[in-house]
DNA sequence: CTGAAAGCGCTAACAC
DNA sequence: GTGTTAGCGCTTTCAG
């Protein structure tokens, strides 16, 4: 490995000097800045980050904590998050907690102490489903910044970003009443999520203020293990007279259309289905499937603006939560 | 942050003397080491892994660079190789080149200056394209191993793990002879990269060796920016006597399978498909798709093995190619 | 059994 | 315009 110390050496200068050149510093001759980057070309030079960010206690990098990489959600949010970090000249360091209490606790403490200058993370399930939050405030005690998206906690005060879930359910659960649905039902594997509530929460709501409409609210909560499949099958069988579906995860909206098409139901016309998707799925589906856009790119990258923010301005202001609206996507499987 | 000076003034020692306590060394009493692990628990106490990495230049992290992380294979290598890693007690920086050739020289640059121990990398894109790897041979030549896994090259000579996309195309079109097809055409988008190239070379070379086999190999090369289903629709009705489909990328034979049964095709009777896709699709199709399977966690965990191998024995031993095989699955799409 | 000192590679205040 | 020095937090040799 190059350091400075060897160019220092092949040039017969100093140590500071060859730094000082390397950065431009007016304390130096033009002369040598010259000379000192030539070989510093020459001998494919690299700073060891390393070394840089244990002097300026400062890393550059981001942490970024992902529950379920398999995910298409996360994986995007990944993808935007590393878009948008690097653009701001940070690298991220990437943990996948799968989900796990324990590896969260892990990831943050792992690298809580110098290797990152702060993270970005989104609550596993399992942390989720405990609410024990004291791994997260202890790190927001050291004050190494955190910000949370997608599945936060109204436990922990930090920088977040969230999706308006309530909404987007509720505006979804109002578009099926005004095509004059009369029985609608709610597909949930993600029931134990803060977002699965909200979600949730969203349907009821419409569904409550909702005249003329007699139905009693009909939520199917997959288990996590559960085969989606099977359920959904058992619905159409249990319940004929469907004829509306809001699908408030990733995939089980299109595992709704297909079943609902080999059942011979007509989409839209006898049924209408609503997912919680990205476009990924839509070249599975025909007709295309009506989906709530959760703009995942503007969450990452929102989110990295948040961190940076925070971590440019140590000033001590009150945190931010930034809310990105979800869209309704209406396309071939409602009216 | 808490440091070994901080402990060290506190408890009235030498920063020697709670290192080595905290590392349980023999040289100093039970009676101190106990004392200095209490304060240190107390104060929670977590070394400063840059400092630690500096000192023993080893960082136990491992640099992933991953050309598109929104593609399905690519996710799941990283988290078998997250996981694996993990289990072996390195950590993972994780850069996405989204299959730019810029963008890989510049991970590979940030990096391999102390940041990262080694690299397990797949090829943009882009550079398979250019074939320019002048990037990866430099940081050979610096001594940071990498491994490479699925899309490589024979140009580098280095630890890799692949696939035997050969092998598994010839023998998937062997499978769809056996069945007495006449007309089987092969569908890829991702006819530039090196797996590709393979596939489509196992598929000519069953078909050149099959007897009794008539009709013209047929490739339908989709440009990266195409539209997958269009393609697919034009197949179908410039070729409507087609009755064997091998897809060769992530989601074309799903695509394929929907088109096909929206044209009335009866799957497997009249026209058999087998795509290379993994588990997850499953649920969006009806027939379940017969596919083969990339045993992408073993890809991930070799990668890791081969990695830690050449770190751990510095010997400079030759360099090793694992293959992973490639599976069959035959299940509802072919007789 | 404990401590002093050097050094990993870098930066920056302070000489000269 | 250039060099010296100290120090980031840690490990490790060598002295005591």
């Amino acid at each position: 490995m190059v350091t400075l110390k060897h160019l220092a050496e092949q040039l017969n200068v100093s140590v500071s000097t060859v730094s000082k050149a390397l950065h431009d510093s007016d304390e130096i001759s033009p002369d040598t800045i010259e000379r000192v980057k030539a070989l510093a070309k020459f001998l494919n030079y690299k700073p060891n980050q390393l070394a840089v960010s244990l002097k300026n206690s400062k890393t550059n990098t981001i942490g970024v904590i992902i529950p379920n990489i398999l995910n298409h959600f996360f994986a995007k949010a990944l993808f935007a998050i590393e878009q948008e970090a690097n653009k701001q000249g940070y690298n991220i360091i990437t943990c996948l907690s799968n989900e796990l209490y324990a590896k969260e606790v892990n990831s943050l403490q792992l690298l809580s102490n110098g290797s990152v200058d702060g993270f970005i993370m989104s609550i596993a399930e399992e942390t989720q489903i405990s609410n024990n939050l004291d791994h997260i405030e202890a790190i927001l005690k050291q004050h190494v910044p955190i910000v949370l998206f997608d599945r936060v906690s109204e436990k922990i005060t930090t920088d977040k970003v969230i999706i308006d879930d309530f909404d987007a359910a509720y505006q979804a659960t109002n578009h099926l009443l005004s095509e004059g649905r009369k029985h609608i039902v709610l597909i949930s594997n993600i029931d134990e999520l803060s977002v699965g509530k909200l979600r949730t929460n969203g349907y009821h709501e419409a569904l409550k203020e909702a005249k003329n409409y007699d139905s009693e609210p009909l939520v199917i909560a997959i288990k996590r293990d559960g085969s989606i499949e099977a359920e959904i099958e058992k619905l159409f069988k249990d319940h004929a007279a469907i004829d509306g579906i809001i699908a408030i995860d990733n995939t089980s909206g299109v595992v709704a259309l297909h079943k609902a098409l080999k059942l011979n139901y007509k989409v839209p016309e006898d049924l209408s289905i609503i997912g919680f998707s990205d476009e990924n799925v839509l070249q599975f589906t025909d007709p295309k499937l009506s989906t709530i856009s959760q703009h995942t790119i503007d969450v990452g990258k929102a989110s990295v603006e948040l961190l940076i923010n925070r971590l440019q301005n140590k000033s001590e202001t009150s945190t931010e939560i930034k809310t990105i609206k979800a869209q309704l996507q209406l396309r071939g499987t409602t009216k």
